[in-house]
DNA sequence: TAGATTGTTAATCGATTAACAATC
DNA sequence: TAGATTGTTAATCGATTAACAATC
């Protein structure tokens, strides 16, 4: 069950949930959680709880339940997260500096080494305390920084022909906000797609059936 | 196959990514289009495509395939995107206007009608042409002018206070950018999460992986 | 009519849940 | 030891895919 690879991305989906209350049960102070516990408080089954974490190996104990700090450990180095990496941001509009600033300051395993945008206007205005630059200077910059993180804020019209050039210059992950479907047409690079738009629509869609 | 309610939440989800690949092709001038082809450009299969359509009708004509114009229209409806709903944002930071500003220039479904945030400095601050409004003129507001969707983009530490009050304030739909877990506490409101720090992670994870 | 493509049923596949023996 | 709870196998459930008759 531990082999990589192998693990599906309904399980991987979730983990980031464990993560998540497993950080905050940390701060509460607790030691140790039961699958059952844990499933009153997540909403998932405890059947499911044990399930997932067995994909990766035996973390608990019979009798006992897990050490939160131990699983909470287990669950961060089964994501990488303390693999720092270089991100850059591509569009520094709302949406691009709103999240050069969370990710900055609320998720340390990327850092932000610099911000593009293609209008001439923004180049050089500060966010983070770096300038802003311009478009045309992505290429010389990804060849003397090497970041392999791009989040892709630019308008949808303009992602195509910046997904081919983040491609073409080592780029390997990308945070999608556009609406141009980069994973399809770039089958190596790993993409997560945040589309808000689809997010919208299936609360209109709640909201209308009720 | 058309009863509502029964339309499971994996058919939904993909409901969205139609309706936009449909406007794509609108704007291309595409009359018509077949599952087939459909299933080439969006990557999932003809079959699921004619499975997933007629969970709502017939949408498609035997021999000829389905008419964009029309199947945009109907999925439009499905999701309710003509029905607007009046929309405040909680929390005037970074994400929050980012939000506020995307929402009102690219969702049209959802009209902002006020941006609040519990910082005194924020307040009067204008944001789309409206002032940035005290937490504490929230209650009035609403009673004022009865707004049902709400976006949470307050610190999570924030989160149950402001989830409690908009609840009772007769909010009924919600976009949670906290890890607050409102939809386990509030099962009546309609909630979608956008937990930007999960997809950070799935990324990581397939990052790392490969 | 012949060709194309849907709507729909049946088959397959994968994910979730239940159950329980192993064991702390 | 007795009680608790895991790890893991088996059963169930739901979602996807394949197949094909209906029909435009």
């Amino acid at each position: 069950m531990s082999k990589p690879g192998l693990i599906s991305m309904s399980v991987i989906k979730r983990m980031p949930r464990y993560y998540r209350f497993l950080c905050d049960l940390l701060e509460l102070g607790t030691e140790r959680i039961s699958s059952r516990e844990l499933s009153n408080r997540m909403g998932f089954t405890a059947s499911q709880i044990r399930q997932d974490l067995n994909c990766f190996g035996g973390f608990g104990q019979q009798g006992y339940g897990y050490n939160v700090r131990q699983l909470q450990t287990e669950i961060g180095k089964i994501l990488g997260l303390n693999n720092r990496k270089k991100a850059i941001i591509i569009g520094a509009g709302n949406i691009g500096r709103a999240i050069a600033t969370y990710i900055t300051y609320e998720f340390k395993t990327f850092d932000i080494i610099g911000v593009f945008d293609k209008k001439e206007s923004m180049a050089g205005q500060m966010i983070l305390g770096m300038p802003t630059r311009h478009i045309s200077g992505l290429e010389e910059f990804c060849k003397e920084n090497l970041p392999t993180v791009a989040v892709l804020c630019v308008p949808t019209s303009a992602a195509p022909e910046v997904a081919a050039q983040l491609n073409s210059l080592g780029i390997k992950g990308m945070l999608n906000f556009t609406h141009y479907d980069v994973a399809l047409n770039y089958p190596d690079l790993q993409v997560e797609n945040i589309h808000l738009n689809d997010s919208f629509m299936t609360l209109c869609y709640k909201l209308n059936k009720n």
